[in-house]
DNA sequence: TAGCAATTGTCCTTCGTTGTCAATTTCCGA
DNA sequence: TCGGAAATTGACAACGAAGGACAATTGCTA
């Protein structure tokens, strides 16, 4: 009860000024009609006292929270850092707060995170995959009013404002990487099946292999669920067919650093005997060795201007289209020519 | 402005179901003095309208905001998502929600971190190394009677309550696990001065050496930042001296994964030449070749320990005593008996 | 000094929920 | 069936800031 103790107000600012209150919400408002001097005092009061204004009460008038979600799914530690800094980077100096809101699964339950949602009634969401891709999610979020930015979404490309890379161009450049070192034999790992990405990042992988006339071959696909240990498991079955690929693109560097973890079990020298390239150049693709040849994304960037659309669209303002970030490709050494042919 | 639309309020409820106001909170709060019939009737058209609390008004009578803040300083991504998750996890089913709040270097500007907890209006603090050893931010918080709880101090026990691992034991043991193996040159990397744990765990190491009788030899103590880059110079370091040590122990999992770099670099190799530890257990650690032995820190659980005592103290129970959570020396492929003599 | 404009103040309302306290109903025993 | 206690229900203010309406005061100029 007496936790909250006794907050600085404005009509506090007012008696030690001997003015009233609504001069002093004049002052901190910048509306005119006030002198020089009362303006000066009432500031000068304000600071000595420290006084905040009370988002709860402004945000009460105002029908606000000043709250921002951020929705994402499990992926790993660095995207999601990258995530937040990003996102908190555009929030600097301005009223709005970053809540973050981790879900289990949000294909199994997407009611469940539009409740969450409301439950903690955010003004604005930014949504990350696979959240930004999902439709029930989107149409329930338009219905409530409740305003949003998406983080590379894939599909439905009406639903508002997105940040994006160009993942089929992303994977179709390291798979072309692939086949000019002279790999023929290319193994891909896909993603968990929820997140869009994975079916772009396919494609982009097929449409190299077909530009190079290299049949596609399905033995050479193998599914993970972006983690080390997936990526480990599936490169092992790669690994383990009668005839095995000479290089492994996988579709994020956990997967692909499991890969590297898998040929070593068997054997099999990285970049010598079979070359693996990741995706995204998280923290993970500097450390393992060889280190990872993949495409990087810029995260914090994206969620950077993924907030400043929606701080836009909060302000009433347009939102500005959809962007469409620049991919690099990061060429290290976990890539190199097959040994033989 | 045509933001918010028209939300559902108790005025609605009460003028559907011909009651007063006062009668749908009663009922929605769980208060006695409501007949059965209004009560099932009132929670009917509640769930019908799908009614929602507002917070922010519910904040403004109770002079809450119903946000915990997390303060951090930029340590490794999987640290920070750990402990969100721990945080969020013990938030779950509570009315409370967690604002995340990185700040560049708590160290450098403590007043600036105590302005930004009053701007956010949080109504407690998780606060994680190095803010949790903060004297002027611990300082600044009891005398704004915001409450807080700290996660792995080292110091300023009477600081109230915390959550932490013994720093100390764990960095013992892991030295012992060094010594037992053979080793008597071991070098260490300790982490970034301004947290407090670096010298704890530089204690546990003297103390480990001391009780085998092996001297403190200063040019196999370095510094780094617990980064990987920084781990990676420091070992060069150590390993570019006259007589090198046959085993490191890095204060961090990416600092070691850095020194195993460094060492491959160099040409020797892990662990037959040199030994190397981390400590954290973080995800680094399962992915790095050889994969590293290490403490785990059981840094989700810890956090939301540190939750639980902070909502205790919100709610203005005691939070309970200060808990010192177990460490598990992770025994992995990265360390091994010294090859020669 | 009248006249006018610029200040400053008073008072009320809004936002959605909850605490206080008074009014009403119900129920029990006589 | 009535008194009286107990339980139920309602009316209203409060929370802190914002803002509209309008009155009262000041200062300035012709």
């Amino acid at each position: 009860m007496a936790r909250g103790k006794k907050r600085v107000t404005i009509v506090d600012i007012a008696k030690l000024c001997g003015v009233s209150a609504k001069t002093v919400s004049r002052v901190l408002n910048g509306e005119p009609h006030v002198t020089d001097k009362i303006r000066d005092q009432v500031l000068a009061t304000a600071k000595e006292l420290k006084y905040q204004p009370n988002v709860v009460a402004q945000g009460l008038v105002s029908r606000r929270s000043y709250l921002i979600g951020l929705i994402y799914e499990k992926p790993s530690p660095s995207y999601v850092v990258d995530l937040q800094k990003g996102a908190l980077e555009r929030l600097h100096g301005e009223r709005y707060r970053l809540i973050v809101l981790p879900v289990e699964s949000v294909a199994s339950d997407s009611e469940a995170v539009v409740k969450l949602l409301q439950a903690t009634a955010v003004d604005g969401v930014l949504l990350a995959p696979p959240a930004s891709d999902d439709s029930l999610i989107l149409t329930e979020l338009d219905e409530l009013h409740i305003p949003f930015a998406r983080i590379s979404p894939t599909r439905l490309p009406e639903f508002g404002p997105s940040v994006a890379i160009d993942d089929i161009a992303a994977a179709s450049e390291i798979a072309e990487h692939l086949i000019g070192l002279g790999h023929r034999r290319i193994g891909i790992i896909k993603g968990d099946a929820t997140h869009a990405a994975t079916e772009a990042r396919l494609l982009g992988y097929a449409q190299a292999m077909a530009r190079h006339g290299i049949p596609l071959n399905l033995d050479f696909v193998e599914s993970g669920l972006f983690s080390f240990e997936s990526g480990h498991d599936a490169a092992l079955r790669l690994l383990k067919r009668p005839v095995r690929p000479t290089a492994i693109l996988a579709q994020n560097d956990d997967m692909a650093a499991g890969a590297i973890a898998a040929a070593r079990s068997l054997g099999i020298e990285v970049p010598r005997d079979l070359s693996v390239a990741g995706f995204d150049d998280s923290d993970i693709a500097r450390v393992v060795w060889p280190a990872l040849t993949t495409v990087r994304q810029p995260v914090e960037a994206m969620a950077h201007q993924a907030m400043d659309m929606l701080l836009a669209t909060l302000a009433g303002d347009a939102p500005g289209p959809s962007a469409v970030h620049g991919h690099i490709l990061q060429l290290r050494q976990s890539t190199a020519a097959p040994a033989s042919t």
